[in-house]
RNA sequence: GGUGUCGUGGCCGAGUGGCUAGGCAGUGGUCUGCAACACCAUCUACAGCGGUUCGAAUCCGCUCGACACCUCCA
């Protein structure tokens, strides 16, 4: 924070789905932010490519706060609701679950929001402010759909509840976001499957009649049934947020229907339109295609960290994958594969070793070659063009460079600027970006290790004082054999983990 | 079929009408007892074909290819 202001040079653009278009950011509320964005549906493990999306809008949610907004990030739990389709037969997924895993429906929510935290917190993610879930909120999700019957945008039918997307499009714009028109919606639509309750296809569910055998069931005014999908998202954004807010998330998939649904329901419910900036981050592949939980093109975080997949040579640290994610722009496809993550990891680990020679760096009274004040201006006009990470990334590495030319006594900085930098470096890299310096694992154990191999490098000294070499090499590579990296510098000899 | 996105050097991945992205790998050097690390130098690019322009990888058109959404998925 004590940066930012300084070197704000230029104003945030955030890229609005909506518009297609980078628009400089307002905020509705001065030095406030209000961020939705949609979280998990708990009924299995999170793969990777979900992960993905929360690291993109921890990152955003980093940088906001780090600019001094003050921001309210709200991310639900779906632990009701969401069907298997969107046909009338479909299947509610937790409900599905429990019943093949004979347990009680809220047994699975518990078990697989504790394993998203688990993994969100391995990847170094924020937690929201808020975290609600759809079963903490039917009775608003009865209370809006009674409202948006009552501004004659919904119909009950048999017991359920539908939104009548045809009526909306009447007054309003269903399709704006996804770049749709009903009309040719409605002509690329197949016939309805037989006994369906709604007027139209695209018309979706606000409640659903549960079935007799359907486990997961509130009362309400229609029927003893479930809240539709999209519901609870509109209900618990503008329940925490208001009924506009500023920015609102999720991933790339989720824009239709999803999100033209929360459009459509906030407009029925509140004559106005919930959302002002829409942002949608994009999917994570796997040989070229989507990670999805259907195809089972899938890689879990567990075999990232353990390396147990056949798609791995070796386990990655959850801050080298999530270093690997920041390397690609949040917009854009990232193809996952071993020799990329690879790749990443040499790279980050550069990039600590660094950030740890800062440490010790040697200040002079005039910095040459490097111009401080344009680095960190350029930093910020990176993350400032949309969150661009990979950008960012690239400057962080000119200061690697810089660092380690110092370093070598082939460059010098002046003291005010190491402060800079210093102060900057740790900012990027730990705050903003959020990964975590694994050579500095600040416990005992780690002390106790130091000292140890502080020791081993001493006997190496007198070794190679002794031309000793065959000792010296032995210490060396027995080191390297277990993840010890010795490296001889003009003041002696460090060592780092890797 | 409809809608949209994309195709960058050995790999990953930014950018964009004229100026070095960056990381990893390769090659040549400096350093070193030898290495590793680091630094310096250096090599492979913008799918294809047309058009606009003084100039396009960047804008436009077409072709080919890939992907996503239109059914649940972050």
């Amino acid at each position: 924070m004590a940066v930012a202001p300084l070197y704000k040079t230029q104003e945030l653009k955030i890229y609005n789905s909506i518009s297609g278009n980078k628009e400089i950011f307002t905020p509705i509320t001065e030095g406030n932010i209000g961020m939705y964005v949609c979280g998990p549906t708990v009924y299995s493990n999170v793969h990777l490519g979900n992960c993905r999306t929360f690291i993109s809008f921890d990152l955003i949610y980093r940088y906001l706060k780090h600019l001094g907004y003050k921001v309210r990030y709200v991310r639900n739990i779906t632990d009701a609701g969401h069907l298997e389709n969107d046909a009338d037969e479909g299947e509610d997924k937790v409900s599905k679950k429990a019943r093949i895993e004979q347990l009680e429906p809220m047994e699975i929510v518990q078990r697989y929001t504790l394993d998203f935290h688990n993994i969100l917190t391995k990847f170094n993610n924020l937690p929201p402010s808020i975290e609600p879930t759809a079963t903490g909120h039917i009775i608003e999700q009865i209370e809006i759909t009674k409202t948006i019957i009552d501004n004659g945008f919904a119909y009950e039918a048999n017991g359920s509840v539908y939104f009548d997307v045809k009526k909306f499009n009447e007054t309003n714009n269903y399709g704006k976001l996804s770049g749709r028109n009903l009309e040719d919606m409605i002509a690329n639509t197949r016939e309805l499957t037989a006994q369906s309750d709604k007027k139209n296809p695209q018309d979706f569910a606000l409640w659903k009649k549960a079935e007799p055998e359907h486990i997961m069931r509130w009362p309400s005014p229609w029927s003893d049934g479930f809240p539709g999908w999209h519901l609870e998202c509109t209900v618990m954004s503008t329940k925490y947020l208001g009924e506009q807010f500023d920015i609102h998330g999720g991933g790339m998939d989720l824009k239709f229907p999803h999100h033209e649904c929360e459009i459509a329901q906030g407009e029925a419910a509140c004559g106005k339109t919930p959302v002002n900036y829409w942002m949608h981050a994009n999917m994570l592949t796997l040989d070229g295609k989507k990670m999805s939980k259907s195809t089972g093109n899938i890689l879990s975080p567990a075999e990232i960290f353990n390396g147990e997949s056949d798609k791995l040579n070796k386990d990655f640290a959850p801050t080298v994958a999530r270093f690997f994610m920041l390397q690609a722009h949040y917009r854009s496809i990232l193809d996952f594969s071993n020799d990329a993550l690879e790749a990443s990891e040499k790279g980050f680990y550069r990039l600590m070793d660094a950030i740890q020679s800062l440490d010790t760096l040697k200040t002079g009274k005039t910095t040459e070659g490097f111009d401080t004040e344009k680095w960190i201006r350029e930093c910020y006009d990176a993350m400032n063009d949309d969150f661009n990470s990979p950008i960012l990334i690239a400057k962080l590495f000119e200061a690697v460079k810089f660092i380690n030319t110092v370093k070598e006594n082939k460059a010098i900085v002046s003291t005010s600027d190491y402060r800079l930098i210093r102060e900057t470096m740790h900012a990027f890299v730990f705050d903003v970006l959020g990964l975590v310096n694994v050579n500095e694992a600040s416990s005992d154990i780690s002390d106790k290790l130091s000292g140890a191999v502080e020791l081993l490098i001493n006997l190496r000294k007198e070794a190679r004082a002794n031309k000793d070499f065959a000792t010296s090499d032995k210490i060396r590579d027995e080191l390297q054999e277990i993840g010890i990296q010795l490296k001889d510098g003009r003041e002696g000899t460090s060592f780092t983990l890797n």
